[in-house]
DNA sequence: CTGAAAGCGCTTACAG
DNA sequence: CTGAAAGCGCTTACAG
């Protein structure tokens, strides 16, 4: 029998019990408000023993014993560049939003939400060793997911992943919409240049920007117009970089894969001197709160990030297997094009 | 003896142990590389079954006994505005660094980063039914922490929080100098009539912006100034409608508690056709990539978020009891003022 | 160097 | 309606 650690011990379920007293069952069966289970002036006299006691149920020894740990993840893949090893990396705004939308959706029913914001390759146990009840997946890229995920009766919700898996759900925007709507505008707004400026196309045809290029280039090519690729991070810097190459290539037109991009984007293009939208009209993406923020206000394609968060969580709840749901884009039109 | 589950059974230290022929225990030894309790042949054999069966250790049963969950709270007070019942409300991009860079530097140990962005009357609870090992606050208002936080040997490391208390840490920046050189710079640059926008100073005069409106008013009071306040959520909307006060009360030079918020103030004054910085020069605070991003770019204050995350992880995994890290505020002039 | 055993703080059938 | 007991999957002295 250990003796009383120095730091004052827990207060357990047996202190609570004894001091109660009644068995452990009971106080267990009071603290999940199990009324069927338990008279009421029991209840009522447990209940006043943990208040007095100040008892805080321990979730870890509950997860342990009950198989449920309450834990939900967000693996985010993505947020740092992998190529920078720069000491203060930029962070797109929309993992923050997206973070805490989340948390807060949560919270409402109790659950916890830990935070996974490294490698792809490192993922799946930190799912599998903290015994989440179930994860948001971000920007996952690869083909599969690892069949280990099936067996372990974890949820995964996919989210803006187009990997295509039948088991597991997935939250997604129309993302060929969503290029097609930013294309089909500047075509309306009669540009003739088009560029797409995004990250990683051509290296992950699953991936989010090579998606939504894909929108934009089917769109143009109905209308007999080409859309010509600069591939940059998606990212400020990276969209300060790609001004130059739009510049070059003589784009009229252009559609960034993010916000975060387009900002940066028209910032390069003023920093050449180009006028914004009048030598070159941007069309972002994400339509996040920093859209509004910048000078030109963009004109975006709103990807519908909270009611995707709702929908995700609403999955992870009671989804059924490989239930997919498709959240529709809309353009938001501001000053940037 | 329960029966096999539908989902396959988790695999455990007991069957890595008969399958190596070993007992648990030299398992446990084995994953924890006690090189010393277990000779290499052992230690290899062990190895070779864990990869084999997939076995992953569950962090939950080693937590509930080793009595350490790896499980690091940041506990974000503030992220949503209490006040306001939009359905999709602002949150400052502050959080969203500030999570994704301690989520970095915890991720290096081996810890998990669990998120609570709730009220601040319930994070206790969730502190200790989640069984923390530590956490961080941010934006905790109440003058006094709750001594149940004593008792049981959680690590706590209040960020940004004036709340002075000798058994937990602190990790801050000096706001009254960071206030302090936002008027200097502005007095220096002949500005006349200045005002300070930010949230809460009067109510909670422990509250960030309150103690950096202190700092800036004290330097305004020692050149003969005077610092007009207006009150606004600190946010780009309460940013925004500040610009009218601000007018009204013809102010030359405003200091911002937020760069979130002087983006707002900087977008209302324009609107209202005032010039940013000539008719109203706008200094910022915080240094959020967002200072680069809007148009004038952002003069403000560099709070030093990354330097603060990490100090801030340091003291939770040895500071002393009480040990306090001040990180010293640093002008960056842009344009805005 | 290795193993048997107790214990971490709960939950969950099951018997009464 | 209530309790005794087994079990969740680990860790940690301790004995050998």
């Amino acid at each position: 029998m250990p003796l009383l650690s120095k730091a004052s011990k827990q207060v357990t379920i047996h202190d609570v019990a004894r001091r109660a007293g009644v068995s452990i069952a009971t106080v267990s069966n009071v603290l999940k408000g199990r009324a069927s289970e338990v008279s009421e002036p029991t209840a009522e006299r447990v209940r006043r023993v943990v208040e007095q006691m100040g008892y805080v149920k321990n979730l870890n020894a509950a997860a342990l014993s009950s198989r449920r740990s309450g834990l939900i993840g967000a693996i985010l893949i993505g947020v740092f560049d992998p190529y920078s090893k720069e000491p203060d990396p930029e962070i797109n705004p929309f993992y923050g939003e997206f973070v805490f939308r989340l948390e807060n959706e949560l919270q409402a029913h109790g659950d916890t939400l830990c935070i996974y914001a490294g490698r792809e390759e490192a993922y799946v146990n930190f799912l599998l060793e903290r015994n989440l009840d179930g994860a948001i997946l971000v920007g996952v890229i690869a083909k599969d997911l690892p069949t280990v995920l099936e067996r372990r009766d974890v949820r995964l919700v996919l989210f803006d992943s187009f990997v295509h898996h039948r088991t597991h759900m997935r939250v997604q925007t129309d993302e060929l919409k969503g290029g097609a709507l930013a294309a089909d505008f500047l075509i309306a707004r009669k540009r003739k240049h088009l560029a797409f400026v995004g990250g990683a196309v051509r290296d992950f045809p699953s991936n989010i920007p090579a998606i939504r290029f894909q929108g934009a280039s089917r769109a143009c090519d109905q209308s007999g117009h080409r859309l010509l690729l600069v591939e940059e991070w998606t990212s400020f810097e990276g969209g300060r970089r790609a001004a130059h190459r739009v510049l070059e290539l003589k784009a009229d037109g252009v559609i960034a894969s993010a916000d975060i991009m387009a900002a940066g984007l028209i910032r390069g293009l003023q920093e050449a001197g180009a006028k914004v939208p009048d030598d070159v009209a941007v069309v972002g993406y994400d339509d996040l709160p920093l859209a509004r923020y910048v000078s030109p206000p963009l004109t975006t394609i709103r990807q519908g990030l909270p009611e995707k968060v709702r929908a995700a969580v609403e999955l992870l709840r009671d989804g059924e297997k490989g239930e997919v749901r498709v959240i529709k884009p809309h353009l938001v039109v501001r000053e940037s094009a």
